[in-house]
DNA sequence: GACCGCGTTGGTAACGTTATCAATTCTGTC
DNA sequence: GACAGAATTGATAACGTTACCAACGCGGTC
């Protein structure tokens, strides 16, 4: 069913059909009711693909993140979904799992889809591909993630800044044996990162951490400093090696949800209790944090109001707005909780740690 | 940059060009090589919308679901788009809040994309919406939910059966009085489901705990049955009322995340321990159920397979495949960990719940 | 009564690709 | 060297919409 067969129907030309289906244009009252009457009729229902042929728009937003599984990325995508939808876009989902050639496919393919406008949480590190998409005409707005060197507008929260202060917590309690557990891809090693692994996110993240340390005049140890890659699993076994080794941290800064969650696998089984044994702060609060006692202390983010700003500004640049695309932060919260606590007067005797997951 | 342009930089004709961007028909090496060169030196890229435009296909799937920040539509959409993405096929997502009329909008917007095929967790009762998709050529896979009357392919598990088979572990262990908290839509007296907002998956969980009950031997009792509605608030809330109530139940069944979270929240509040004062079992496993002491058992369901299966099937149904539409019944887990006990001795006097949330 | 202006109408040309089909060139064989 | 058959090539017609522009009719004005 198309225009030309509505038209024929209600006895009118092309056009005049077109201008009333299309609800651009003018119509007598008459005709146009003729019009939709003969489409109801005949069930016609517009085809956007050729809409967008020549109106040049899809009305469709590109959303590359790693992981939609992964809450954090959830709640972004409803943030953008929503403010997109407000908009009368809809949003199309990649994930890139961290792998920088599955996103740079993605991005490619929208191109060709010709979207709007992307949303990128960039795991590559370059922005070749991005740049791409911009000469194309498509606005690209960064999520969670900052591209040094690239002139895209960019949607982040103060990681280094939340960390820092986070981390002061522990300090200022007194602690100077102080982990980090961050999810970055882990090199041969096991704790390096892996060449080209360096996500944004973590670095700042490590780099607050770091600024913290220093500001306590804690000298670094770079034992304390563990990139175990996106595995629970992988998190729990680097935690249970830090806290069973000669000389344990007393408190551990995670610096994502899948951290936080491997690191409490292993505290549970070394039997650790928190904050008497060992003090922990996360990053990123999930809905089980009030849920495990003692309550978990983390950073909160906003993130749904990160996805719908990156899709407002998205929404801006597609109707034509021309700043100069900028950076904005949003703040994050510290939520003291009860797992946090002054130094352990000695060090207890912990579980051995049993071989399951 | 369009074929044309690439053909005119190459020397060659139109259609030469094309079949060799394009992928199809014969070119000889020499021509598709200066037209591959001719074609990166103008930065050529396919528009996908003008080859949609006349191939009929759009290489998207439209996915409905409740909300993507609920984890188990997270999984599921994860589970979607990796099968799409391995059949060349991208996910354009809508959130239906669990609202009709939204479901509708988007089904509708998604017929005018033109979308290949479609994936809905129905919040809807009825399948207008879902027929005319259906007649219009796209193919329909429900998911998570059973539209009676509708020949729709569909994707569910064995709820009845599953929730039948836990809350008979129940009564096995001699609890009598077995609650169930839900998350449908609260009716005005806040424990009846609303009308329309029937939930094919909540019904059948509630009637799988009504049998289990019946082979039992136990008379049902209305007020054990708390229908909350979307909000964890709203299902700690019920658990609260129904825990400091005379005759309290020894034992809850939550049919989904959201309940269980508000549950736990309640008990949590009211100092319940459990299973010494009520065991506990929800439906769905979440990241945090091995997290939290003593460890909820829950009746598992494959979601990622869920989505994944819905994929497959439009997949084949895209290419063509004709079998007459049939429910496809995925198995459920019961993982036993600790939340579970006998009924308790004598009922403990539970702490008065406080005013926050 | 002729003329102007405005709301309405319809024909037709885009948009950029794939599909069709005829024309051309190449390859191998007798 | 001629010929059949296959491979390659290019002109042109779709696809279904919106954009453009000319033509029409109607009321009001001089």
């Amino acid at each position: 069913m198309t225009i030309p067969d509505v038209a024929r129907h209600a006895g009118v030309g092309q056009a005049t059909a077109a201008r009333v289906l299309g609800g651009y244009g003018s119509a007598s009252a008459a005709t146009r009711e003729r019009v939709l009457a003969a489409a109801a009729e005949l069930g016609y229902s517009t085809n956007a693909v050729a809409r967008s042929m020549i109106s040049g728009r899809t009305d469709t937003l590109g959303v590359v993140v790693a992981d939609v599984e992964n809450a954090y990325f959830a709640r972004a995508v409803r943030g953008i979904a929503d403010v997109a939808a407000k908009a009368g876009l809809q949003a199309i989902l990649a994930n890139s799992d961290e792998d920088s050639e599955k996103e740079k496919a993605a991005v490619q393919l929208f191109i060709e889809r010709r979207v709007d406008g992307l949303v990128v949480a960039p795991a590559a590190t370059d922005d070749a591909h991005l740049a791409r998409a911009v000469s194309a005409g498509i606005p690209v707005v960064l999520l969670d993630r900052v591209l040094t060197g690239a002139a895209l507008d960019t949607v982040v929260v103060d990681n280094r800044g939340a960390v820092k202060a986070a981390v002061t917590r522990f300090t200022e309690a007194g602690h100077t044996r102080i982990a980090v557990i961050t999810s970055a891809m882990p090199g041969d090693d096991g704790t390096r990162l892996a060449p080209g692994a360096d996500i944004w996110t973590t670095t700042e993240r490590v780099a607050g951490y770091r600024q913290a340390l220093r500001a306590a005049g804690i000298p670094r140890s770079a034992e304390l400093i563990r990139h175990t890659g996106y595995e629970r699993a992988w998190a729990r076994s680097a935690v249970l090696e830090l806290m069973t080794s000669p000389d344990r941290p007393t408190a551990l800064f995670t610096t994502d949800n899948v951290a936080t969650l491997g690191t409490l696998d292993a505290l549970l089984d070394l039997d650790a209790r928190i904050p008497d044994d060992v003090s922990v702060i996360g990053f990123d609060d999930a809905e089980w944090t009030t849920l495990i006692r003692p309550r978990l202390s983390v950073v909160s983010q906003p993130v749904q109001e990160l996805g719908g700003l990156a899709a407002d500004i998205l929404v801006r640049r597609i109707n034509g707005a021309a700043a100069r695309p900028r950076r904005h932060t949003l703040n994050t919260t510290y939520i003291a909780r009860e797992s946090t606590g002054p130094v352990p007067a000695r060090t207890r005797r912990l579980r051995a740690p049993t071989g399951g997951s």
